[in-house]
DNA sequence: TTGTAAATGCAATATATTTGCATTTACATA
DNA sequence: TATGTAAATGCAAATATATTGCATTTACAA
């Protein structure tokens, strides 16, 4: 990991000084995570995996994390357990649904739609201002079925 | 409130009886609040709407939840707000989406869609046990859009 | 009528998240 | 390069939210 970060560091310095963050130990390790995530992950998972490359405190992640999402460099969106999960979406890339099991809280990315939700179901909310759309699904996990 | 609650009452406890669960006035006055709600209800719009009837613990209804939810007599699912929605779904009838306004947490069922999302999204985790799908647009609703 | 399991309320506990504040850091600019 | 300033950080404490334990009450079947 730590090699990663050197490699991907001026990519991310941009990114973080486009959006007026100051490039600092936590913030560049928390953005790089992301931006490598196969998935969403909560505060948790976020903190557990920097303290593998460095002592970040627990408090610093969730103000980064807001941070992140009011600067609009990652998405959030309310996991099944009552966590935020946040995910980065590159640019012009399209939204697509989740998984989440009941038994561990992991989530899982699912394949995009076949066509444009926001308009599909915006229309649905038209006195409403829509900023985002979620498509949840839940159950239990390959993994988990497996379990005893 | 009242009136309503005795006129219902015979459904309520027969549909409280099916379940093994037993008519105390707890349990079916959520379970007329919740079969009577327009839209999804958390802990607290529940508790507060019991105080007007009678006084109830904010425990007892946290724990009529889970249980209702236990024996699928409501559908349970994570606001954004991190609080989790309870809804009544009659026998028969088909899933919505909802909308949930960021600032007064409030939520609305949106339209139904117009094909059948179970089958059309648990493709994509077919490797998995899906229980529930929903579908969360957020942003403001029309009301708080027209506050100062 | 009465035995028993379920339901309830209250207090205490556990957990998650936020806030206050002193200190440190990044970075613009002098 | 030095330095002023606002942002970022860590720690402790506060707050908010949800759960548990336990004694008491209640519904309801036998």
């Amino acid at each position: 990991m730590s090699i990663m970060v050197c490699m991907h560091s001026e990519d991310i310095k941009e990114e973080l000084r486009e959006k007026g963050i100051k490039n600092t130990r936590a913030k560049s390790l928390l953005l790089h995570i992301l931006k490598n995530a196969e998935a969403p992950m909560d505060v948790n998972n976020l903190h557990a995996e920097c303290q593998k490359e460095t002592s970040v405190n627990l408090v610093t992640v969730y103000r980064t994390l807001q941070q992140f999402h009011e600067k609009a460099l990652v998405e959030e969106f309310m996991g099944k357990d009552g966590a935020n999960q946040y995910e980065y979406i590159p640019e012009g890339s399209i939204a697509h649904p989740h998984f989440q099991c009941e038994k561990c809280n992991k989530v899982i990315c699912l394949e995009e739609l076949g066509f444009d939700d926001a308009l599909y179901f915006s229309n649905r909310a038209k006195h409403h201002k829509i900023n985002s759309i979620h498509i949840m699904l839940n159950g239990v996990c390959e993994e988990c079925l497996s379990l005893p």
